[in-house]
DNA sequence: GCGATCACGTA
DNA sequence: GTACGTGATCGCC
């Protein structure tokens, strides 16, 4: 039995679906799971004006639907399928849609022989059928997966509705100039500079990796218009330098005179400015931040952006477009996507954040290109001493096991405890019960064998040895610029993640900065975020400068604390508030969260009971589990447990917190930090939903503030006293050491700003230290 | 060679 | 517990 299409003869939208649930295929009832009533209702599509109709007709054996064709390719299907690829041809010639819809890969490939989805999905497309508009997007099992999906394909679904008036196809009139002559690209931008119409161009740069050689510049100041200049041709200049120079000084002008465009700016001003001093002053949009600031839970590529903006054809480099094409589009199109993202900010009333992730721009440039000084014999020294620590630690483990092995390969060292030495399987913690158990040989496991197999020095030196191991592969043997610095990249719009496959990896970004290598400058690890203290010895200032260090104190904690409106920690926050760092010690945070717990004094809390009490805060903050809590604190579940619950009955509101939090998800899926940072939600319903959810408004709102404040120094400062480092809730400066009581009192003055949660309005203390080197910092009191 | 997986560093 | 990026290994092509 099969199931057969459904839907009015005269449908102007036919969707085409790889194969059925196995429900919808049990029940014959084709198009009513759930995930495809989400789509389609949200859509505004009328589902009973659809056709619909599988290529797949069955549930897929072993819900595999591969197994369909000969090969892991879509080439080969076996003659079952072929005559139901057939048999959507001829309903599609019959019946004549507009549009049709095509929900999944083997959709895809069977109606336009195309194999990558992700390169054509939101695009309207012609498909094998001449005449015949297409649109793909992701199935149901993709969406199943990956619920973020699921908004995407709304999008797809609203575009095919738009596209399903007539069945003609859109025309492209775009004006694409690939090669012009010098002469002619000189006078386009003269053109542009004295149109006193066009006030904004967007820009887009190619250049040849590793390196920062531009290549080409693209342009355009109208979405059906785009123009590429070549500099290079077979990694020659193309052009004379005397006629080169004509060139750049054209491009010098326009970007001094017009407003500009740009995805992902600090990378082509970076380069712009490195290679020819070209400075870019007057930014109107980064297409990149204004994605961020709308979407930030979607990717941002050019590609996915303009499926979603724009109504053009998909452009790509694997498709042998010309690269002069390709880059003059790549200019159009951002150039578009800027006009729909710009009445998106002002729709969103997202405005305000848009200009303040657009003000992090200089300050992220500047940082990259500077880069971080590394003081070269003491990198040479942390490194020998960290390759003794590894290779003794390795001696004695070949003593004690008899054999070598690779402790940095997961498999053979779970072979080793599990099964030579037979030892209790340890396995990963699972995100949900229903997943599979996996096991693992990580630190945590290791330390937990160790409480249970005592005396046994075997697990300290896998530890030891791999901790040594992962700090000179990560962080020591580094390769430095000519100068002895590294570089990162800040991202202002925090995930860089792209799509691993097909299914797109989820893009969080809770405000705050993410950093990684530096394309243009490519020296060091690349994340300075993640530098353990040991290596930071090896960051120094030069003789004569001092690096300064402003964090706020508690900063997630007291957010917290004004969420939850936990008023016992709001007042002791209030009290504690300016006090110098000697007079804080009966406001010490975590000792006090121990007494409370016990109901005794702060007085005589120990260091470990500190510990506990911190640990149990911040977990709980968050929701954690007994688990994760008895594994910081090396503890058993059990205590875990017990410590857990004395902390929930002393701070009820957390809970209540907890609660209200996801109240706020049921009534809309977006929740603003506090400083109207919005983030949509897109998970699916449950805890790792919350979880997530808990995290965002503390964490994303102290992202902000330290950003505010570094922007502020920047922008009051920057020029006289130079920012080298941002921590997440701190940031750095190096200064000449005479300048010190200047410096700090200035980085106070911009990291004061005023917090207002629950219509309280609330400053975060500042900390200061100073030091020579990153890794040996000091208490600063004013 | 490339991508998935595991592991692990920071706030 | 959340957020992030990088490096080593290993299986696949």
């Amino acid at each position: 039995m099969f199931l057969k299409t459904v839907g009015p003869a005269n449908a102007k939208i036919m969707i085409v679906a790889d194969y059925p649930t196995q429900e919808e295929f049990l029940t014959s009832s084709p198009f009513t799971n759930f995930t495809f009533n989400q789509i389609i209702s949200q859509s505004g599509i009328n589902r009973f004006t659809c056709l619909m109709t599988y290529i797949i007709k069955v549930y897929p054996l072993k819900n595999n639907p591969m197994s369909y064709y000969s090969s892991g390719k879509f080439a080969y299907p076996f003659p079952e399928l072929k005559a139901w690829i057939e048999d959507v041809k001829r309903e599609i010639l019959l019946y004549k849609p507009n549009i049709v819809i095509a929900m999944g890969k083997i959709a895809l490939h069977s109606l336009c022989g195309k194999t990558n989805l992700d390169e054509f999905r939101g695009y309207v497309i012609s498909g094998l059928i001449p005449g015949l508009k297409i649109i793909s997007t992701y199935s149901i099992h993709n969406i199943n997966i990956s619920w973020d999906l699921l908004h995407i394909a709304i999008m797809d679904f609203r575009k095919a509705l738009f596209n399903s008036a007539s069945p003609e196809s859109f025309k492209d009139e775009r004006i694409i100039e690939d090669n012009p002559t010098a002469e002619r690209f000189i006078s386009y931008c003269n053109e542009i500079i004295f149109n006193p119409e066009i006030n904004k161009v967007a820009l887009d740069i190619e250049n040849i990796q590793p390196g920062t050689h531009i290549t080409r510049i693209g342009l355009s100041h109208h979405i059906n218009f785009g123009i590429s200049f070549n500099f290079c041709e077979g990694g020659r200049p193309v052009l004379p330098p005397k006629d080169e120079l004509r060139v750049w000084e054209a491009i010098n002008r326009l970007v001094n005179h017009k407003l500009l465009i740009m995805q992902n700016s600090p990378h082509d001003m970076g380069t712009l400015w490195l290679n020819n001093r070209i400075l870019c002053k007057k930014i109107y949009m980064d297409t990149l931040i204004a994605a961020h600031v709308c979407f930030p839970e979607f990717p941002r590529s050019l590609l996915f952006l303009s499926s979603i903006c724009l109504n053009v054809a998909p452009w790509k480099k694997s498709e042998k477009l010309n690269e002069g094409i390709y880059n003059a589009i790549d200019a159009a199109n951002t150039y578009g996507i800027a006009d729909v993202l710009d009445k998106e900010i002002d729709k969103q009333k997202v405005r305000k954040t848009f200009d303040f992730e657009m003000s992090q721009i200089p300050v992220a440039l500047m940082l990259q290109l500077q880069g971080l000084y590394v003081d070269l014999e003491i990198r040479d020294i942390l490194k020998d001493c960290a390759f003794r620590t590894s290779q003794e630690a390795k001696e004695g483990l070949e003593k004690l096991i008899g054999k070598e092995i690779n402790y940095n390969s997961p498999k053979q060292l779970q072979k080793l405890l599990y099964e030579d030495l037979g030892l209790p399987i340890q396995y990963k913690r699972r995100k949900q019960v229903s997943e599979p158990r996996t096991p693992t040989a990580d630190a945590k496991a290791l330390e937990r064998l160790e409480r249970m197999v005592p005396d046994n020095p075997l697990f300290q030196l896998v530890l030891i040895h791999k901790k040594a191991e992962k700090l000179i592969s990560s962080f020591l043997d580094i390769e430095l610029s000519k100068h002895n610095t590294v570089h990162t990249s800040y991202n202002i719009t925090g995930a860089t993640a792209p799509a691993p496959n097909e299914v797109l990896a989820g893009n969080k970004s809770f405000g705050r900065w993410s950093s990684n290598k530096s394309i243009i400058l490519p020296y060091g690890s690349g994340n300075l975020q993640n530098i353990p203290p040991i290596a930071r010895l090896m960051y120094t200032a030069k003789p004569g400068y001092v690096f300064v260090q402003a964090d706020y104190v508690q900063a997630e904690a007291v957010m917290v604390a004004h969420y939850s409106q936990d008023r016992k920690l709001i007042d002791m926050f209030n009290k504690s508030y300016g006090l110098k760092k000697s007079e804080r010690g009966e406001y010490d945070l975590h000792k006090l969260t121990y007494a409370w717990m016990y109901q005794m004094n702060w007085q005589d809390v120990t260091k470990e009971q500190r510990r506990i009490g911190k640990t149990i805060r911040h977990a709980t903050s968050y929701n954690a589990g007994a688990g994760v809590i008895a594994d910081q604190l090396k503890c058993s579940v059990q205590d875990a447990k017990y410590y857990l619950s004395t902390y929930l009955a002393m701070c009820p509101q957390l809970a209540v917190w907890h609660r209200s939090i996801q109240n706020e998800l049921r009534v809309s899926k977006v929740l603003t930090n506090a400083f109207g940072r919005k983030h949509c939600f897109l998970d699916r319903w449950g805890d790792s939903l919350f979880r997530s959810a808990y995290a965002y408004k503390p964490q994303s709102s102290v992202g902000d503030l330290l950003n505010m404040a570094m922007t502020k120094f920047y922008q009051q400062y920057g020029e006289e006293f130079s920012i080298c480092l941002q921590l997440h809730d701190a940031f750095y400066v190096k200064i000449p050491t005479d300048k010190l009581k200047v410096v700090v009192n200035k980085m106070k003055e911009c990291m004061k700003i005023p917090i207002i949660v629950n219509h309280e309005t609330f400053y975060i203390d500042v900390d200061f230290k100073i030091g020579d080197s990153w890794g040996d910092m000091k208490e600063y009191e004013i």
